[in-house]
RNA sequence: GGGCCCGUAGCUCAACGGUAGAGCGGGGGACUCUUAAUCCCUAGGUUCAGAGUUCGAAUCUCUGCGGGCUCACCA
């Protein structure tokens, strides 16, 4: 704005303003209970001197040049030079107070529609000088309002003792811009958007609601309901609102949650293993959404991320909630010990098909195999891909802790355990299970 | 003290006058290379409370309670 007082585009609307000071004075008086001194003008002068603006004083408006004063303690945060004189104001040589300004603008430039936050909303607030200046100074409407909430993060304050606020900064290295603009999208504007992106799934969600809408976009089902402006949603929430929207939608974009897992497994070629699962490579724009959730990803896992999303290898000892498996899964661990220390596989693609041919041999769904391997290595029941898991750990330490979990026995009331029903059509395993089991305790 | 917004299933929200819904989570099930994936089933919430308007209210009005934000000047 402060360029266009240079131009002379503004001189009318300060002309008007200094004739009707009175008016402006009154106005302030009725709307926002502000009382102007006697003789106060609605001007701030640039001090042809010093340059500041808010240190000068003017009076005496003649219908050509107005007296003015640069004084040193009229402001507490800056002194003024202590020149004074009198000066034709236009041309730049001054500026209109905040609220003129903004009413003025609204002239200047035929605006129709001005949504503004609830801050200058607020009854007697800027916005209500504002319009009540536009119709009584510049004799105009003043232009539509609509006024909009607020972001919240969480009912915190900037910055936490722990360093990790939600300043916008911080808030934006971890939410992509087009993530970020459907956070504004989606509500309604007159709706606090209450954003806490601290132990939550917040962020993951954000994402999801992003794939949901641009899956809708791309024209697949989609579940759950979809809003009532979905596709306008998904078109704004884009960085090129004119973007080809139907490309935009059919990119592949792998799941938040899901990369996660895949940047918590060392040694991952994480987008070798996104295009395996898109089914061909990968093109030059889906690199970058990739390349940018990945950042995205890495930043929320490191500041943000709750306990239960970040996996970690229990290397302390075996985990308490072995306690729960089944017997099958014993045996079937102690199996699988044994493959593995006999024919060690060299990558994730052969310790996967292991899992699978050890499961098949022992009669054991995939699906409980998998179970009793992340119960033993990470002390939950589900994790990533268990295969590049196990090919990322020390041969040794796996070896010695399938053994563990598969020996470790609930044991309440002294029966060893080794009931035989756990047997069945599955040759390897059993007694050399129930050794270990002994030897185990 | 004034203003605005919100209070609906564990969580995030949708329905904005016409039989309370979704996603996620939770619970159950399926799946021999998908394994926090995918698919199926399931949860039963006095819609903060009270009064009013209406044939009918989560939805409109009023009051109360609770939560949040905001309000000199300057820009």
């Amino acid at each position: 704005m402060s360029e266009i007082y240079p131009t002379g585009q503004m001189d009318p609307f300060i002309r008007t303003a200094l004739d009707r000071a009175e008016i402006v004075r009154d106005l302030y008086r009725r709307v926002s209970k502000v009382e102007r001194p006697e003789g106060w003008l609605p001007i701030s002068i640039v001090c042809p001197a010093c340059g500041r603006v808010g240190t000068t004083l003017a009076r005496d408006w003649d219908g050509a040049t107005v007296a003015f004063e640069c004084l040193p303690n009229y402001v507490t945060w800056a002194a003024g030079c202590g020149t004074a004189g009198r000066i034709t104001p236009f041309g730049g040589a001054a500026k209109l107070p905040w609220n003129l300004e903004w009413a003025a603008q609204w002239s200047l430039l035929g605006v129709t529609i001005e949504p503004c936050g609830k801050d200058l909303a607020t009854a007697g607030g800027s916005r209500d000088r504002s319009d009540a200046l536009a119709r009584e100074v510049f004799d105009r409407e003043p232009p539509r309002n609509l006024a909009y909430e607020f972001l919240n993060i969480g009912g915190r304050k900037m910055s936490t003792s722990k360093g990790r606020g939600a300043a916008a900064h911080e808030i934006v290295e971890v939410v992509p811009p087009e993530q970020l603009r459907l956070l504004f999208l989606r509500p309604r504007p007159n709706q606090a958007i209450e954003f806490d992106p601290d132990g939550t799934d917040a962020i993951p969600r954000i994402f999801d609601e992003f794939d949901r809408l641009a899956g809708a976009a791309a024209g697949a089902e989609v579940k759950g309901e979809l809003p009532a402006d979905a596709d306008r949603i998904f078109r704004y929430a884009l960085l090129d609102s004119a973007a080809d929207v139907a490309a935009e939608a059919g990119r592949y974009r792998p799941a938040f949650s899901h990369l996660a897992l895949l940047a918590q497994i060392p040694g991952t070629d994480v987008a070798a293993r996104v295009a395996a699962e898109k089914g061909s490579a990968l093109t030059d724009e889906e690199r970058a959404i990739l390349g940018l959730r990945l950042a995205a990803v890495r930043g929320w896992l490191d500041a943000y991320a709750p306990e239960r999303a970040r996996i970690e290898i229990q290397r302390d000892g075996l985990p308490a909630e072995a306690a729960a498996l089944g017997e099958d899964q014993r045996a079937w661990l102690g199996a699988f010990a044994r493959a593995a220390e006999a024919g060690p596989p060299s990558s994730g693609d052969g310790w996967q098909a292991l899992i699978f041919e050890v499961a098949s041999a022992a009669a054991l769904p995939a699906g409980r195999a998998f179970g009793a391997l992340y119960v033993a290595f990470l002390g939950r029941t589900n994790g990533p891909r268990a295969g590049w898991l196990l090919a990322s750990l020390e041969q040794t330490f796996v070896v010695e802790r399938l053994r563990a979990a598969a020996g470790w026995r609930h044991h309440p009331d002294g029966e060893p355990g080794g009931t035989g029903n756990s047997g069945g059509p599955g040759k390897p395993g059993g007694p050399d299970t129930h050794d270990t089991a002994e030897a185990a305790r």
